[in-house]
RNA sequence: GGGGGUGUAGCUCAGUUGGUUAGAGCGAUCGCCUGUCACGCGAUAGGUCGAGGGUUCGAGUCCCUUCACUCCCGCCA
């Protein structure tokens, strides 16, 4: 027999019974009736309720027994009685009665019991991790995290990507989040940084001519924490192609995200693809952020021309418009019976989030006509009831909330706006993984504090204008090919056709306020790898952790991750960061300066 | 860096306008119990009310400072 088992906790049936088998696992629960006991023996598949009597030499001891001890168990599959068989357990049939005891590994009292699925504060999972990953929903989501990785690993190789590992000690990059910093033994005074992701790395491997590349790929950013953002590390699926357009990219990344969804989501339904394409400029007005939930049917639109007529006569707005504030209009369907505090309380919400306020406007129908009502209904003509409403697609019943504020304010209080009115109303089709392509991302913005022009998003992306329209064209008009997925409202990754020309590699940089010097210091490599022959290529990385967030269902990433660090970056449980020692640190050339408080 | 929330027994939480010796459930310990599966019943132990300071005859409760955790803003090409 072997020396630990000969089945696992969730394996013996009726059709085992009489047979002697032994298992091994923690004690997860104790039953004592004083002269009869019952053991659930608990192992990573599942659990087998284990019975004793007084009469066993062991019975002394397993009454004793602390819960999460480790025990190897000798005895006999007996069927259960009819009545006392429990449904919930796939060894529910049977049980297994004591002969042979041993105790592997005492546990003492527990900080926090594994049994049952009570919430713990998260210091002190963090602290005992390897207890809190042995709950039941923990390890679910684990093993989730595992198999949504293995089928992506496997899918990818089907698909003729080639797996390679890139450097973990490598370059600070001057654009983009913190760096993580290592320092260099044999460089004094000098640098690693670890990577924020391997975007230069991923191309480099293009350049070389391996045509398509993927990773689960470790990615440091030294940024605060969030819920569904660890701070320290995190892992994309990091892919690129050659000889590619952004189609060619979709084409492959869609069948993947549906198949992964469908196989892991349970019962929610997954968007057919092709995936639904918006520009960014649209994503903005009508859903008031680049990260669109589509699950909402709320769209946002925009009514800046009409409150600036002559058929809405509400001078606070008009004011507003002249001084460049734009109106976008919310539409709230079916509101007519809900108490002024509903609106109300929108609106306390809007100056909550650093707006004006939100205006609002039910439309009812009396004698065939649509009429407005509401504080601000008396200041429209019937001509501007009705343009509104088709503008918002109202009818009657329903009620339009408005947002007059700067354009950057209107549009991210609109978007909160659409989210916060379709989950009061109740209408967001929860059921559902809805996905849509983010596509026409401008270059560029205009960076308002230092009053200059910035990347929007990826540096690397290709314009596109080609070189010779460059300097004619508007940079801030200028777009750029790239592309975000994004799921329910999340982004879940972000993508482009990268720049492989080292002379538009220049062009582009120039518009932020680099030389030519600049970015031969700083991306020479890069340039260097471009210029002796550079296939076209792009690619994307989504988020590993988000994709198994949205499969978990759960908001927290520590929730899918087995040993997440806290919001302050702190390991509980390995005691990370700490202290170096003087030889460490005199060893690398490096002096510890003591802070001054005040 | 800024804002919000939380902090009372090992764990989850209650604790009234400031007023007697701070409570319950789970867990622990001890005892009883042969069919439970969140077993049941009885008893016992367990508290610097996050820490420090203040107001008060009197503070878990009010004020100030501080710490920890968490959520959000900034940040995250």
């Amino acid at each position: 027999m072997h020396k630990y088992r000969t089945h696992n906790c969730s394996e013996l049936r009726l059709s085992h019974k009489s047979t002697t088998v032994k298992l091994s696992g923690w004690v997860h629960r104790v039953r004592d009736h004083g002269n009869l006991l019952f053991i659930d023996l608990r192992d990573h598949y599942g659990i087998t309720q284990c019975v004793i009597e007084k009469a066993n030499k062991n019975f002394k001891i397993l009454e004793k027994i602390k819960p999460d001890s480790v025990i190897s168990i000798t005895g006999k599959v007996l069927k259960r009685t009819p009545e006392t068989i429990n449904k919930d357990l796939l060894t529910g049939e049977i049980e297994v009665e004591f002969k042979e005891l041993e105790i592997l590994s005492e546990a003492q009292e527990l900080p926090m019991p594994v049994f049952g699925e009570q919430d713990y504060p998260e210091d002190i999972r963090l602290k005992y991790r390897f207890l809190d990953l042995r709950r039941q929903t923990m390890h679910e989501n684990i093993i989730l995290r595992s198999k949504v990785i293995s089928f992506i690993r496997k899918k990818m190789n089907e698909l003729g990507f080639n797996e390679f590992q890139t450097p973990i000690l490598t370059a600070s990059s001057p654009e983009g989040a913190r760096d993580f910093l290592v320092p260099s033994r044999l460089n004094p005074g000098k640098f690693y940084a670890l990577p924020q992701a391997p975007q230069q790395f991923k191309q480099m491997i293009m350049v070389a001519g391996f045509d398509k590349y993927f990773q689960i790929a470790p990615c440091f950013r030294d940024e605060d924490g969030r819920a569904d953002r660890s701070p320290g590390e995190h892992y994309q699926l990091d892919m690129e192609m050659s000889f590619v357009e952004k189609e060619d990219i979709f084409s492959v990344t869609e069948p993947l995200f549906y198949e992964l969804f469908s196989k892991f989501g349970g019962e929610k339904k997954v968007s057919d693809y092709p995936f639904k394409k918006i520009s960014f400029n649209d994503s903005m007005l009508q859903y008031g952020t680049d990260k669109p939930d589509l699950r909402n049917p709320l769209k946002i639109s925009d009514v800046t021309d009409i409150f600036n007529s002559v058929e809405i006569k509400l001078n606070i707005f008009k004011k507003q418009i002249n001084k460049g504030a734009i109106v976008r209009a919310i539409p709230a369907p079916n509101t007519i019976k809900k108490p002024r505090s509903f609106y109300d309380s929108l609106n306390e919400w809007a100056k909550t989030e650093g707006a004006n306020g939100l205006a609002y406007l039910s439309i009812i129908k009396t004698k065939d006509k649509l009429t407005g009502s509401g504080p601000i209904a008396k200041y429209f003509s019937d001509n501007g009831i009705n343009i509104i409403t088709k503008i918002c697609n109202l009818k009657d019943g329903d009620a339009v909330f408005f947002s007059c504020e700067k354009k950057q304010i209107a549009e991210k209080i609109s978007g909160l706006a659409r989210q916060k009115i379709a989950k009061d109303l109740d209408l967001i089709q929860e059921n559902q993984f809805q996905f849509c392509w983010i596509i026409d991302y401008p270059l560029y913005q205009f960076n308002e504090e230092e009053k200059k022009i910035d990347f929007s998003h990826n540096p690397f992306s290709m314009p596109k204008v080609s070189y010779e329209e460059f300097d004619k064209t508007d940079p801030l008009k200028i777009l750029a090919e790239q592309y975000d997925l994004v799921c329910n409202g999340i982004e879940l990754s972000s993508g482009a056709i990268r720049n492989h020309l080292p002379k538009m590699f220049y062009k582009v940089f120039s518009k932020v306020g680099y030389l030519k010097k600049d970015v031969d210091k700083k991306f020479g490599g890069m340039i260097k790898a471009l210029s002796y022959g550079a296939p076209p290529h792009g690619g994307m990385a989504p988020g590993i952790d988000r994709i198994v967030m949205l499969l978990a269902n759960v908001e927290n990433i520590r929730e899918i991750t087995l040993f997440p660090l806290n919001q302050n970056a702190q390991d509980l449980l390995m005691n990370a960061p700490s202290k170096a020692t003087d030889q460490q640190l005199k060893e690398l050339n490096i002096k510890i300066v003591k802070k001054n408080k005040n």
